[in-house]
DNA sequence: CTGAAAGCGCTTACAG
DNA sequence: CTGAAAGCGCTTACAG
């Protein structure tokens, strides 16, 4: 909007370049049927007025909007509190993706609850959905059927496994727990806890946790059941179940956080409580957030490659859009050790 | 977009409800000239067909798209490397203020390099423009008069000083260097080093060295100009820094770092080269970031409300939107104090 | 290679 | 309270 004179349209532009607006259309949008001279007639006007596109009304005409949305779901947090970190990341590397391909972005934070099956591709506003974000995965399945029902183009982040309605991009999970196994018994630690929902309804916590059990189980162990602790991932969360893990008694010498935020909370409580991470207690989380690095001691972790995974949710998306054929894909995990895992 | 039948239209609820479509509009802008029992039936319509209003048009006919755009700048890391977690907390509490103002966002991230000027609000997809990020003052300053002189609307994040095209919300960088300055001189410190640009480039940095200078020389001292390094608010550019500062062999008992991941950086070069923080070196950022908590030492630093900002940003640029008078708003900073800038 | 015309799906004076 | 009609600014067959 211009404070004075309104903005120019492609008729003023046609008048100026005295040609019609439809050689005007034709040139912005690339068209091979322009003779040269013509279109450099058109191209002077339009930097000489500094006309741009309405992209409304060509988005109007052609249906297709160049727009992608991000819903973000948090669901424990409501408000004031900080996103995760490693969603936040992901959402840096998905606004590069979309940049790369010529789309825009539109992000909105959801609540689980929302009725957000029904928004943002049902105004129009963009193509399609990407989905991103822990949440249990019981409620949310209803509400992919209905989007999967309604033909509405939508890529998840989250637990690639069968019988999911749409397609979900996601880490190897159980390969990440299988690396945090198999690290755990290399540096001679047998009783693993395990912080995190280990269920149904969190299907990706719920892998990492099988796939470290798998990588005990082959060294003669497996994890247990009195060593589990439900966490959602945050700070706090992981504090509280640390401290109700030491309550409980039992033995153990390494803690597996289903997520770095829990991991962190989690050291907090384990140092504040007397025991020394690494030499009593081994921590390893999953994620590598930036913080993981600077934590005291510093995590061992499981890196997700977020930059590919921004790529892949975008360029999966795009050619859903384009009526093309797409898959499922698990991202290979990558172990990062550091000094919360320390020999001992 | 529908898998089969395409999506309903206006005309559908209109022949499905035995109205004009007109009428059907009407209804769904709550407008007060419909008859109770009309309106009903037309709602049951709208729900029978799970119709949405589709944006593109409304929003081409009222001339509002009910979008606001934030472009965020990041000139030193072009790709790979991680966001600002300032920045991207600013991100999370502006998409919730937008929510909240029924507005929808879309994301963005340019080069300070690119042709942003005459992009979003050009193409008539935003309202107004949200800009966010650090960059090189001086060149950023043309740039935005020509918004001004294109009357886009549009609000900025950062310095709010005299002579500044635009509307600018920011924090009050002195007041904070102040706090610091105080805090360092309680804690027996004199000799403070300052790691970030200290020039009218960078005014954020620079206000809060000038607040810093400001209450060292009420107690007879001050900064020293050996004792400035200039740092992009990286923590690699604070570990060099760091490093740099320890090569001139100036003695200092602080170091003023004017962001947290500059910091973060320092207190790494600070404990390798054998300083201990706090003891030999008191260490005080800027931001409280979430690592800042779980650094190590976990560092003192000057917290920024960003829910505040996030929501005052959106508030402005809605008011200029809507062709009211803003204002420019300094919001007050917090002094965090934590470990590394402990007693000696 | 170019123009006239229809139409994307709404909103809103204008009549009644 | 309601309908018919114009128009927002484009894109794209259809003719030529």
């Amino acid at each position: 909007m211009r404070s004075k004179k309104s903005r120019a349209t492609s008729v003023d532009i046609a008048h100026r370049a005295g040609v019609s607006q439809a050689t005007v259309s034709r040139v912005l949008r690339g068209s091979p049927l322009v003779n040269p001279e013509t279109r450099q007639r058109v191209l002077d006007a339009v930097r000489e007025l500094n006309y741009k596109v309405d992209h409304r009304a060509s988005s109007l005409r052609t249906q297709r909007s160049g727009t992608l949305a991000l819903l973000l779901f948090e669901d424990p947090t409501p408000d004031e509190s900080h996103i995760n970190p490693f969603f936040l990341s992901m959402l840096g590397s998905i606004t590069r993706a979309c940049a790369k391909h010529g789309h825009d972005l539109l992000v909105s934070f959801q609540q689980l609850s929302d009725d957000w099956h029904a928004d943002y591709e049902d105004s129009m506003k963009a193509d399609g959905l990407i989905l991103l974000g822990y949440g249990d995965y019981v409620t949310y399945h209803s509400k992919l059927e209905q989007l999967v029902g309604q033909g509405t183009h939508f890529v998840r982040w989250g637990a690639v496994q069968e019988g999911q309605p749409g397609v979900s991009i996601g880490c190897d999970n159980f390969k990440g727990g299988q690396l945090v196994g198999e690290h755990l018994i290399e540096r001679g630690r047998k009783k693993v806890a395990f912080l995190g929902n280990a269920s149904a309804h969190s299907p990706e916590f719920f892998e990492r946790y099988r796939g470290c059990d798998a990588a005990l189980q082959r060294a003669g162990g497996g994890m247990q059941a009195d060593l589990q602790v439900d966490a959602e991932s945050e700070e706090k969360a992981g504090y509280a179940a640390a401290v109700s893990l030491l309550e409980r008694g039992r033995p153990f010498d390494a803690v597996f956080a289903a997520s770095d935020l829990i991991a962190v909370g989690a050291m907090r409580a384990l140092t504040e409580h007397g025991r020394h991470v690494p030499w009593d207690v081994a921590v390893v989380g999953f994620d590598d957030i930036p913080m993981a690095r600077f934590a005291n001691p510093p995590l061992t972790t499981v890196a997700q490659d977020t930059v590919r995974a921004g790529e892949l949710l975008v360029e999966t998306l795009l050619r859903q859009v384009r009526g093309e054929a797409t898959e499922a894909v698990m991202l290979p995990p990558e172990l990062v050790v550091r000094r919360s895992s320390g020999a001992v």
